[in-house]
DNA sequence: GTTTTTGTTGATTGACGAGTCAATTAAAAA
DNA sequence: TTTTTAATTGACTCGTCAATCAACAAAAAC
């Protein structure tokens, strides 16, 4: 029963984040919409940060995998960086909820250093992948590039959360795959260190 | 006295989110800030809701006379663009307290409609400018490029926010001027429409 | 078939916080 | 001086919510 019971309750805290679009969530509506008492989420978990951070881990292991699922089936390292762009807005990752959960993500690792310190290494993450595969292609510049290209998708994510409609991933993709797109040309006259 | 203590308070308010890091922040130590009680901070505000958006605006308004000045002084479209740029990221606009306080009222934007609004106004507004700037040097890729643009800027306070260290508004700023340095130097090869 | 373990909940507690109000002081107007 | 008006607060109400617990059900082990 646990995983079941834990499974349900992640998901349901997740939705409930988009629906309210805050942590300001009961855990009696998390439980209420995983189908089950208050009092049994917190026998499985001890208490409401650990639920919060149980859907930390699982959206960001969500997305890991996504990436890890886009590398795989990537040749040279062009396609590999676009892949990794487009992990992050697959039609899994980038739903409404999921959106506000990573927004609301961002404010919990404000005051909670468990939380901070899942956020900093997919941060990390995210940039040493991008590193590893624009260097081929632009050297020393990779660096640089790969901050703006992370800190562009940080940044659309934001926008999203802001949006009303349906969320677009294909635009988004496009925009930062645009950019990508400009960065190598440009780089590509430049002497390669 | 009530100007005096309205503007008590919503620099209490900034500088409480920023301490906490959230808009968990109760009216009461707020207004033991702002060196007041609690109820008087009710009566001059009617409620809590309307001391955040008062904060919301205060925040807004201050950056866009930043960005007002920043342009008095520019001449021609590069340096106005660039000027927008640098207004963003000025040493009164990124700070801890207001980075936080931004996150968070993206936050209040998910589930308060006049919050909602008020940050939508300063995102058509950031965009229509860089959009009339830039047509001038790059034509009917003016939108996209200010999509661009605007997107990196957002995440980089994303970003900034998660970081611990006192801000720096230089780097910033230099990642978004080499932003908008690659793609100007890149559409200047293409046809402009 | 009994005991133990696991799953489950309703009811309760205790804390906290938004908003109200009656009462007090201080200033301004008459 | 008297009277209105503005500024200010302590005490209180009311609701909410996280967390606990005692009790019950059901399955597993023995």
């Amino acid at each position: 029963m646990e995983p079941i019971r834990r499974e349900a309750l992640v998901k349901a805290t997740i939705a409930e984040i988009g629906k309210t679009g805050s942590l300001d969530v009961t855990v009696a509506q998390i439980a209420r919409r995983a189908g089950m008492s208050s009092a049994l989420a917190h026998h499985y978990f001890g208490g409401k940060d650990q639920i919060f951070l149980a859907a930390m881990r699982h959206t960001l292991s969500l997305y890991g995998a996504e990436v890890r699922g886009a590398l795989a089936m990537a040749k040279g390292p062009r396609e590999r960086t676009e892949a990794i762009i487009r992990a992050g807005f697959t039609n899994s990752n980038f739903r409404r909820e999921v959106v506000a959960s990573w927004l609301n993500f961002y404010v919990l690792a404000q005051s909670d250093d468990q939380a901070r310190r899942l956020l900093a290494v997919y941060q990390r993450r995210l940039h040493s992948n991008l590193v590893y595969n624009l260097r081929p292609l632009i050297g020393a510049q990779a660096v640089d590039v790969a901050l703006r290209i992370a800190g562009l998708i940080d940044g659309l994510y934001l926008r999203e959360a802001l949006s009303r409609g349906a969320p677009s991933g294909e635009g988004a993709t496009l925009k930062v795959l645009t950019m990508l797109d400009h960065e190598l040309r440009f780089a590509d006259r430049e002497p390669i260190s």
